[in-house]
DNA sequence: TCGCATTTGTGCGTATGTATA
DNA sequence: GTATACATACGCACAAATGCG
């Protein structure tokens, strides 16, 4: 039982709890703490840093405030995933932005229908009130884990290929292309969060209730004609926008 | 007990959920059912429209989708509040984005604290690990509801000034003026979710567990010289963050 | 603490009109 | 013309949450 107690400068101006959390923070940046992984007890910490519980519990309430732990009453303390930056600007693609973080995208497409427009649909996309649309629902993963799940309204007959291009490709921006728009870009973007309803947790493999950020865009071809509203939910914990100045 | 049965044009291509769905909605966007009022309950509303319950399910099920109303088990259904839209863009300024909204903004300084800077805030603000740092913490309102409750943290000695400006102003804009900065730019920009903590919802006057978008963003002064990061956790029922292009 | 009324949430069965094969 | 599938609408019953006395 007899653990070599982690040497801290005391009384040199640096909080003790301060030293601490750097220490884990370290260890979390470092992957000795690894994503998911249960931390120490707040006692077993304690005993490791030679200081009392309280000390350790200001250390980890400042890394939890900072999102890089969890705490769970009668489980212990986990390390979260760090999320995906993932930017928002005029140039926003899925597949890219996956990409680029080293990771691998797929789309998947869960339902398609044909619907007509509603008023808010209608002025989104520029097209009469009961115009036909083709409205998908689709999820989005990187590396298999389910980041995102959209619905997304394309006019038709414009684009009446688009769901068997996305099914093949699993990329909206191939599909699009295939569908005779070889670039898009954003039109308006808007942001709200509230938690995932059932049909959304069960796609993005969320526990019910579980937050998700909602991001309603609209696409806009290269003569700027409006050619896809989306609305798609995010699992909070498993990313970060950034808006990109 | 005899109400009126309002007219639906039946058989005629326009689904009876859809004109009821859109009945409600003018009646919303003409406030005639205002903020946070009670729909009538759905056996009524079936009543008024001499249609099944279920019927009138469907299209409360539509305006809930969009985020129009609310269903409550057990409560009723009732009408949301229209969310404020908080463009964020390189000069984000809140009483300026209250004003323009026709509501009245005010920024109440609830503490402030020194703080040294730990590695996070050291690199956000350009300055060395352990230097001082004056930390406020705020709520803004808007016609005296909480919007937004922040965090910010600035440099001292430049800002010592700053907490008692911005405590007689209720503004960050003018507090900074106060300090000899004429004008600052929003340099990032991130964005998350999550369930609000204990002391935030305080703040806010949230029930405990609602959600707020929490925007971390770092500002500049017009030398590019960061003079602020800062922290703000919004009630995500009040606000919709928009996205300038 | 308990029971009761109110209100939304869910499920099943049935019938009808409309588009499609 | 016939068969099938689908959306729409109705009727009934019960579950679950809330508020009140």
């Amino acid at each position: 039982m007899s653990e070599t107690v982690e040497a801290l400068s005391r009384g040199a101006g640096l909080a003790a709890w301060r030293q601490i959390a750097d220490a884990l923070e370290a260890e979390i940046a470092a992957g000795k703490l690894a994503q998911g992984t249960q931390l120490p007890t707040e006692a077993a910490l304690a005993a490791r840093f030679g200081v009392n519980r309280h000390t350790v519990r200001r250390a980890l309430a400042t890394l939890a405030e900072r999102g890089l732990i969890r705490a769970s009453q009668g489980r212990g303390t986990f390390v979260e995933a760090a999320p995906l930056a993932y930017p928002i600007g005029r140039r926003t693609r899925f597949s890219e932005i996956v990409t680029g973080a080293g990771r691998e995208p797929w789309g998947e497409l869960v339902a398609q229908t044909e619907v007509t427009a509603d008023a808010n649909g209608a002025a989104m996309l520029g097209v009469s009130e009961g115009a036909p649309l083709l409205e998908l629902v689709t999820v989005h993963r990187a590396d298999g884990v389910p980041l995102s799940t959209a619905r997304t309204w394309l006019p038709l007959p414009r684009f009446s290929g688009f769901a068997e291009a996305y099914a093949a490709s699993g990329s909206i921006t191939r599909a699009l292309s295939a569908c005779g728009v070889p670039d898009y870009t954003r039109l308006s973007t808007r942001i709200r969060a509230r938690p995932a309803d059932p049909a959304e947790a069960a796609r993005l493999d969320l526990t019910p209730g579980r937050v998700v950020i909602v991001v309603s865009s609209v696409n806009v071809d290269a003569a700027g004609i409006p050619i896809q509203a989306n609305r798609s939910a995010f699992a909070a914990d498993r990313v970060e926008l950034v808006v990109s100045p």
